[in-house]
DNA sequence: AACAAAGACAACCGCGAATGG
DNA sequence: TCCATTCGCGGTTGTCTTTGT
């Protein structure tokens, strides 16, 4: 099939952006989000085809892009990289927190090759494609293997973690209880004290078998409803620090049999949410109290927080459209040694203001701001987007869930919900079981419903 | 000071995969 | 299932800056 330019070259710019295509291109982005390349320059004034655009918002513009000179940390790290994995550029930025692909192709270009050769290491010019080609000592690394699923801290306000519910608990079947349950149970066996989210994935070195490696199946493509929530995810939160959290909730949609992916779901939600509410809320204690009421706008009402002048986001995972089952394969283990959150529940710990998260390797460390911003978007653009159906994935999800979305009635046997945990609950999150029936959310007396059971994590 | 060469990096191009009607 | 469209990726080019002569 015949392939379409990009663009008409007609009267459209090209070269070097100017300050004032810079500022339209952002300002545009930050109201109606990312996505929709070819419409975008029209609709935002400029003379520009949209794969400019995207380009010069992926690797120049977007906010949570870290500029300037490679620490010796980040050099070295590509050049491990690169004798792995080749060229694969955007294989090797999902390991660099805030560095996009082109910046290190282009510093690997003018500093890093050169200096290769130099040293006489003969894997600068390694081909996956030709495993000869690659240094003795290394194996090449399939993308599975070594791009990361990068778990990242949210923490939903109430409106948002009744949002996030909804969707957790219409897309979570009966069958995942056994998922929980058996999770469980090897977290009991393995773990007494708390369960790292990461024991249900395909790898985690310390992990016992995973529910994947006993039941392949569960990791089959989306579907086309997951593809659907792909979209929505991808157009709500490209730019969020939260997205692979988002994405991997609401990739718990697939048809039918991956339960895996819907089981780390559930417990990403709660898991992140968790850790979030416990990082800041160790990291500052005067907001302790606040959030121990899941309320997260007092919470941002404490950091007097300026929606329109926090865009100084922080790292995201990047959207893979294609591929939300391929990168979820797995937890990355952290490299660097991280704090782990989840082995540390005590809330009287003092932390630096900089924070760092057990499984984030991508994310790296953050400071308690880059948090509050990620909230902030977060939750923000997810409301919005959700509530006003302005948009055409939230149209499409609204209509997907058409027969009864405000109620949380699953299948003909049980509710799953995932709720976010606060101190009430020892600091953990949970999954509460609900008997047959029908809920709702604008029941007055929701609060009181009394579930079956309930999982904690 | 003038010019050329090299370096650095933003931006572009074309391909292929993913997506959706 | 087909096929037009969209998007992401990696290679390459263009342009500006720095350095050397």
């Amino acid at each position: 099939m015949g392939r379409t330019p990009c663009c008409n070259a007609d009267g459209l710019k090209k070269g070097a952006w100017t300050a004032d295509e810079d500022q339209k291109l952002i300002a545009y982005i930050k109201e109606h989000g990312e996505g929709g390349w070819r419409t975008l320059p029209q609709k935002a004034g400029l003379q520009r085809c949209g794969k400019s655009c995207r380009l010069r918002w992926a690797n120049y513009l977007r906010p949570d892009i870290k500029r300037g000179e490679f620490s010796k940390e980040e050099e070295q790290k590509i050049i491990e990289l690169h004798a792995s994995l080749g060229n694969r550029w955007s294989a090797i930025a999902r390991h660099l927190p805030k560095r996009t692909d082109n910046e290190i192709k282009n510093y690997w270009n003018t500093h890093l090759k050169k200096r290769q050769a130099e040293k006489g290491n003969d894997h600068v010019c390694y081909n996956p494609d030709d495993p000869s080609s690659a240094p003795s000592n290394t194996s090449p690394v399939c993308e599975t293997e070594l791009a990361p699923a990068q778990p990242t801290p949210l923490r939903p306000s109430s409106a948002s973690v009744h949002l996030l519910n909804k969707i957790a608990a219409k897309l979570a079947p009966s069958t995942c209880l056994e998922t929980l349950k058996t999770s469980q149970s090897i977290a009991t066996e393995a773990d007494t004290d708390v369960v790292d989210v990461s024991i249900m994935n395909t790898r985690h070195s310390e992990s016992p078998p995973s529910l994947a490696m006993r039941c392949p199946d569960m990791l089959r493509p989306a579907s086309t409803s997951a593809r659907l929530l792909n979209k929505m995810a991808s157009r709500l939160t490209n730019r969020l620090h939260c997205i692979d959290t988002i994405k991997s909730i609401l990739s718990g949609s697939s048809d039918n049999h991956d339960i895996m992916h819907r089981s780390t779901s559930v417990s990403s939600l709660s898991e992140t949410a968790s850790d979030m509410s416990r990082s800041i809320s160790t990291s500052n204690g005067g907001i302790h109290d606040q959030m121990t009421t899941h309320d997260l706008s007092s919470l941002m009402d404490s950091f007097d927080l300026d929606l329109l002048n926090n865009w100084n986001g922080v790292s995201d995972g990047g959207v893979s459209s294609g591929s939300m089952c391929d990168t979820y394969s797995g937890w990355e283990s952290p490299a660097s040694p991280l704090y782990d959150f989840s082995k540390n529940n005590n809330n009287n710990n003092n932390y630096n203001d900089r924070l760092t998260f057990s499984g984030c390797e991508s994310m790296g460390t953050c400071s308690v701001g880059e948090v509050k911003d990620a909230l902030t978007t977060t939750t923000t653009t997810f409301e919005s987007e959700m509530t006003t159906g302005s948009r055409d994935a939230t149209n499409q999800l609204e209509k997907y869930f058409a027969d009864g979305f405000s109620d949380f009635f699953i299948g003909d046997s049980h509710v799953v919900s995932a709720f976010s945990a606060d101190s009430k609950d020892g600091g953990e999150s949970k999954a509460e079981v609900f008997e047959e029936g029908t809920y709702s959310w604008e029941d007055p007396l929701f609060e009181n419903y009394q579930p079956s059971d309930s999982y904690f994590f």
